[in-house]
DNA sequence: TAGGTAAGTGGAGCAACTCTCCACTTACAG
DNA sequence: CTGTAAGTGGAGAGTTGCTCCACTTACCTA
């Protein structure tokens, strides 16, 4: 969309640096760390972060952008598969995993997806995709919309956050999105 | 619990002031308004704020005390319905219901019902008392606990305070939790 | 009714944060 | 080599959250 002039040799060089202090410092204190540490750490001055990143999301959204981009390259390739359903519940379970790689991210991701970075169209693109097609396959609530996955992600990553055991609870918290709260009034099982 | 010394008048004066206060601007600005803000329109010192509220936590607790109070004393006198499912679809609905009176309340709400105020108790208590009678009657997966319902509460309360429209759309959303994601198999109808 | 005292008060002040602005520096095209 | 547009860093303004403590006051006791 917006094609930016290209950056001079020695604004790339220190836009690579914040990245990297982004993502060490991210890792290790979470997503809410002061814009002040991070440019101290990259070795810049905090006037340079902010022409570089307006804002946290935009930074957020740089440090994720490759992250996001694998992974919506690795449900790119899954979106035929055969069960729509499964496809779906995997796409949620990876993001919020990688939600939750920083803590304190989840109440941002709604915003981050909105940035436009690569990744994020990306992540975005290919949800709505998945989405689409369990939609046509009517396997999915009709009035089901992307953001009400997005939603979900947020929700599930905060509780995620501020209780204990991880991987377990995301898988059990999709499958409690997915399946629903009610028991199945025992049918004939269809496939 | 903790049954804290009786307060001196003029103290428990202030404590009057400073709630109205709170709930006033909660509604017009939000859960994130300034501390200093509400002590400013309370009229009492920051200090006499802190003193008897640590946590913005503990003060939207005390504000909410009354209204979860209630509700949770309607909800009890409904928990021996004939349809535990019903109930506790009603149970959901009202608890977003309220936690969308403060706009920015939703991502506190899990942390807000474990302050020990009465009304969080009180929500607390029939809600978990709710679930378990709906899974003593088979009619709610077994491995869902309280956390859960508070999880699925807050995502709800996130995207529609977000969103636009928002009655219909708790119903909407309380009832994708309900039944679930996936369109059921067309079986015999049972009740 | 007076007086001692523990409880309560208010706000100055500190530390930390976000973000702007602009005098200086530097890459690079011509 | 040089002009200049792009880039830099950090001082500083404006907000917060929260503490601390010199003062004030309600209330018990005699």
């Amino acid at each position: 969309m917006t094609d930016d002039p290209p950056l001079r040799a020695d604004a790339r060089h220190n836009r690579d640096k914040i990245l990297a202090a982004a993502e060490d410092i991210f890792l290790e204190r979470g997503a809410a760390v002061s814009m002040n540490e991070v440019a101290r750490h990259a070795g810049v001055g905090i006037g340079t972060l902010y022409r570089r990143f307006p804002t946290r999301e935009d930074l957020l959204a740089a440090a994720y952008s490759d992250r996001f981009a694998a992974f919506a390259e690795g449900m790119r390739l899954r979106a035929e598969e055969a069960d729509p359903l499964s496809v779906l519940r995997t796409y949620l379970e990876e993001l919020v995993r990688h939600t939750v790689v920083y803590r304190g991210f989840a109440t941002s991701l709604g915003i981050v997806l909105k940035t436009g970075t690569a990744g994020c169209i990306a992540t975005t693109a290919v949800g709505q995709r998945l989405l689409q097609t369990a939609r046509d396959a009517g396997r999915v609530r009709a009035d089901l919309g992307f953001d009400d996955l997005v939603c979900v992600a947020t929700a599930i990553s905060l509780t995620v956050e501020q209780g204990e055991g991880a991987p377990a609870r995301i898988a059990h918290l999709v499958s409690v999105f997915m399946e629903g709260i009610a028991v199945r009034p025992p049918g004939p099982a269809a496939s």
